[in-house]
DNA sequence: ACCTGAACACCGTTCAAGT
DNA sequence: ACCTGAACACCGTTCAAGT
């Protein structure tokens, strides 16, 4: 996070291309995805839109290095003297957290996949796959249930936080509204998600993004 | 799918909610998720933009619409005589075909999710989940799970399509380029990412799609 | 009652003009 | 060399005016 100092009324400095990273993701924090506006980012920075191309290509660019600058940090961290397991465990909570905490991420990742963000997930998880012995012919196919299992869950994550921005109060609020709509479906063709709307609404993102990581394993040592 | 009647000048018939969503669809097959615009809308329908809002509420609105239009026929096919796993497996590969199909549909869902499509596929997932023998405890966790997995594939094949729309030798020649860029990799820092490097280049992704639902079934399986 | 399409309040991006 | 900000080519959405 980069301290604020906002008081200037102009520049002393040039722009850098940190600064307009840091200011984007204040904003993407604060606004979600619609509040990154070139308008905006360049009023932040006390500039004009078009001087902002000079740092960055474009938007799509700008996201990407916004992810990165968030995810990076984390996923490079160190886990040693960590089983296989738990590292990938590791990994997958870092993932999650980022996530929870800047909702765009998911949306952003989805359109940076592939992108060096990608590829550092990618490279720590793939050597803890090695590491539990799992086929080499099958090391990308186990990546990828890994990695689409994760981005798929911070995609979700991104889709609700848009439907309830806000705080504790409002999730119990919008997770009761979707269980009783839940509860009104006809009992004939709808058993199953009536049968399981409270447990629905009760349910910790965190803990059952967890218990899912902890199937996959389970299904990978499987066939170990 | 809807028969196209173009010639005619000028609209005879009032406009449907179904026309608009048949016609949104096309748009969005040929033009991608940026295709889609009320403009080019309404210029198809020989209408005004704001037509359009006597019968559909807003962008999102259609999209959802769009969505369950294309995938509620297929997920509500019955399969009878399978077993539990083959049906999840149908359902799955359902999903990833018209996804396939329609890639827009990857990154409508994730703004559509909770709504009506996706809780046609949660019932009948959950339902084979059920008589899977699965804790019922456990009937939330490992839907999610499931449902977590097939849209996050969902969601970057509509990043792929993205980056190399058209067929299938761009595609070739994009994942050929992606392996190339990880050979070029430190090998130091990504021994994992530049060994998987050929076997990404040449993977399958319908295939790849599959084996990851049977490892997570093979985990749901072992707790069983 | 329903459609029409100009108008409103925005976008991302470019580029001549300034410093 | 770098910034500035008006201008361009778009958006989704609204609403007075038409039929």
């Amino acid at each position: 996070m980069v301290k604020k100092m906002q008081r200037r009324p102009r520049r002393d400095e040039s722009l850098s291309r940190e600064q307009i990273i840091a200011a984007a993701i204040e904003l993407l924090d604060s606004g979600g995805e619609s509040g990154l506006t070139f308008r905006n980012l360049s009023e932040r920075l006390a500039t004009g839109p078009g001087a902002i191309y000079g740092h960055v290509a474009n938007k799509s660019d700008l996201l990407e290095a916004a992810c990165s600058a968030v995810i990076g940090p984390g996923v490079d961290l160190q886990a040693k003297d960590m089983s296989p397991k738990a590292a990938i465990r590791a990994v997958a909570l870092t993932m999650f957290d980022a996530m929870d905490a800047h909702p765009w991420i998911g949306s952003a990742l989805a359109w940076a996949a592939g992108k060096s963000t990608m590829v550092s997930v990618l490279e720590r998880v793939g050597q803890q796959v090695h590491a539990l012995g799992v086929d080499p012919d099958k090391h990308w196919v186990t990546v990828s249930v890994l990695l689409n299992y994760i981005l798929g869950v911070g995609g979700q994550n991104a889709a609700n936080a848009q439907v309830a921005r806000a705080r504790e109060a409002e999730r119990a609020e919008f997770l009761s509204t979707v269980a009783d709509a839940w509860l009104q479906l006809d009992p004939d063709r709808y058993p199953f998600t009536r049968s399981i709307a409270t447990q629905m609404s009760v349910h910790d993102d965190r803990a059952d993004f967890l218990a899912g990581i902890d199937l996959i394993l389970a299904g990978i040592e499987s066939v170990v």
